[in-house]
DNA sequence: CTGTTGTTTCAGAAAATACTGAAACACGCT
DNA sequence: AGCGTGTTTCAGTATTTTCTGAAACAACAG
């Protein structure tokens, strides 16, 4: 391992924590990030310097988040792993993964609930939880639309950044004028804390 | 705490272990979002059976993720708090927070690597960290640049999704015709495995 | 200054996660 | 079937994170 792939290595298992991976696993991600060839489990182990099997766990956990590539060389038993894409390809996976694990769940939640009949004493949470539910539900909506565009495409379209809304506004098809209220209103503090006679 | 709250503070204290927030932490913020009016400590720390000194530290965390609002009544010495905003606001700090803590540490770790002189066998891994760099920067770039946008023309950019694409090809100024290749080809796999001879 | 009420810090306990070595498993070869 | 080579699972251990109660701290009233 060279001096700068350590570095590499090292930093992306410290990041591996703030994700929600683990040191290993992120350290096993970077390194095979950095091969120019396919690893197999033996060359990670040692790299690392972690247990054979730490690093089943890991490919296994690598895999989930569909991030590798297995290889197979002819004649040879063991399998060979590749951190597979680019840049790109590597982010979107990600994105698409995090949603799927850290948004979808609360989504059906919101449904759920939302369908069954309104308690009394819910209405304000009802009015943020419908909120959510619509905000979620777009975002993931616009996710997969965009998703599908070409690599070009979504290239020029992200260095036009909020740029694309003077070439919209030309179209005359978009315009800039408010139209719908915000479904909820800020609504919270200021005098409404008043209100509270209960000061335990 | 109605039967509706207790689902969902329960549900954002499973997803917090997903996010990178505690169970408890995610509790304490699904509490006062569902809260109509501004609560104090003590009440947190009831509502949700833990210590006082647990919802201090909570608060702390949350308050580091800039989602809390404080708010005092003239007369009392406690601190009340709220969860400021709506789903809109929520999701821009949550996006800002995180690209703050997940994204920009590496990116300042790629910069200063990539400022040093390059050693002979990191050609490829330095190629793989410009290529991650670059996407990184344009990533955060066009992010600042959206969310400077009012909430109501983001709105209906979301909504458009990537029929933007449509609207902005009438321009003539958006082209969507491929220029530029991706910097890193695919390059891994394939016939590259016959090249290893150093058999694990 | 002293007492009261509310907040924060912190060291250690408790709980959750990650890691290991050993054993079980899988697959091909003879 | 029996053997060789590579992979996975799993129970126990080690490490990390979270949580608590007690003590320190802060702000104010009398």
């Amino acid at each position: 391992m060279t001096e700068l792939t350590q570095r590499f290595v090292l930093h992306f298992g410290e990041m591996g924590s703030r994700w929600g991976i683990n040191r290993t696993v992120g350290q096993m991600y970077a390194y095979l990030v950095a091969s120019p060839s396919p690893r197999c489990a033996e060359e990670i182990a040692a790299a690392l310097q972690v247990s054979r099997s730490n690093v089943s766990m890991g490919l296994k956990e690598l895999d989930s988040w569909q991030l590798l590539k297995r290889n197979h060389v002819p004649g040879d038993r063991r399998e060979f792993f590749t951190a597979h894409g680019d840049a790109w390809d590597i982010f979107k996976r990600l994105a698409e993964q995090r949603l799927a694990r850290e948004i979808a769940p609360t989504l059906s939640m919101l449904r759920e609930a939302l369908m069954e009949p309104a308690a009394e004493d819910d209405v304000y949470l009802r009015r943020r939880m419908r909120d959510m539910h619509d905000l979620i539900e777009r975002l993931t909506g616009w996710f997969a639309d965009v998703q599908r565009l070409e690599r070009s495409t979504l290239d020029r379209l992200l260095t036009l950044g909020s740029g694309v809304v003077k070439l919209l506004e030309h179209t005359g098809r978009f315009s800039t004028t408010p139209t719908a209220k915000p479904r909820l209103e800020p609504a919270l503090g200021g005098t409404q804390i008043l209100e509270r006679h209960d000061g335990h």
